[in-house]
DNA sequence: ATACAACTTTGAGCGCGCTCGAAGTCAAGC
DNA sequence: GCTTGACTTCGAGCGCGCTCAAAGTTGTAT
């Protein structure tokens, strides 16, 4: 009754959340991810706020945010419920750096679909 | 007559292009840009052409093609139009990660969102 | 008992894309 | 003539984000 919860090892977590086991235990060591609990034999034990948690910290990742700044978040998330607004800042704060980059892709991704349909009519010409 | 047109010195195609005067020469020195005109003193002279050739290779970059990438594609477009198809099928396939990337982008955007959201919340209750 | 597999820690190494430092050349201005 | 400044080359260095290697521990199967 004291475990009612999934517990996933490192290499469970890893195919689920798409990180490499490498890079949990590094998250771990450099103090993005706080400390997981641990089986009797020493290894890493994952629950279900474990992985959410990285989840998110994966999409921050995958929109661009730093380490370094994850880093900033997640001790912000440690420490209480007073550093919302500061946790809010920083989101609103990359939310528009990921909106402007967003414009700058799209704008890029139309020049080059320019270039291909310049490089079609040239196909076309040369038969 | 022989020189109507304006040409730039380094300095003045890294502030149009964005790109650092160390950044242009890095790409001619590993083969991305062709070598470009010299002055009577040496100094890199950059043409019209030139600098919409590098401004588009940096859509490329800023979409995230790597640099090996473009050197091939490079490579390609200073060998003739027959490699049309080639740089063609290039463009494609990198178009549709630059697509498959933009929805990735956007699904974690919304994840940010929500966040914000939530923590807007928290905010309210706290007063 | 022994082999094997999955994990552990720590520090080193790597690939990418620049970025910089050192030493030299050249042209213009005082 | 001498300084200043913008350029040149070349190789080294750097920051980021992993990624890996080595050596050790533990648990299971034969």
């Amino acid at each position: 009754m004291t475990n009612p919860e999934p517990q996933l090892t490192i290499r469970e977590a890893a195919q689920r959340t798409g990180l490499s086991v490498h890079t949990l235990r590094y998250y771990e060591r450099i103090g993005l991810l706080l400390p997981v609990e641990r089986a009797a034999n020493g290894h890493r034990r994952y629950a279900e706020i474990d992985l959410r948690r990285i989840e998110f910290l994966n999409k921050l990742r995958t929109t661009g945010m730093s380490i370094q700044q994850m880093c900033e978040f997640a001790a912000l998330s440690q420490e209480s419920d007073l550093t919302v607004p500061q946790r809010l800042a920083m989101l609103e704060a990359h939310r528009n750096e990921v909106l402007t980059y967003l414009d700058e892709l799209r704008d890029n991704l139309g020049a080059i679909e320019r270039k291909i349909a310049l490089y079609r009519s040239i196909e076309e010409k040369q038969g």
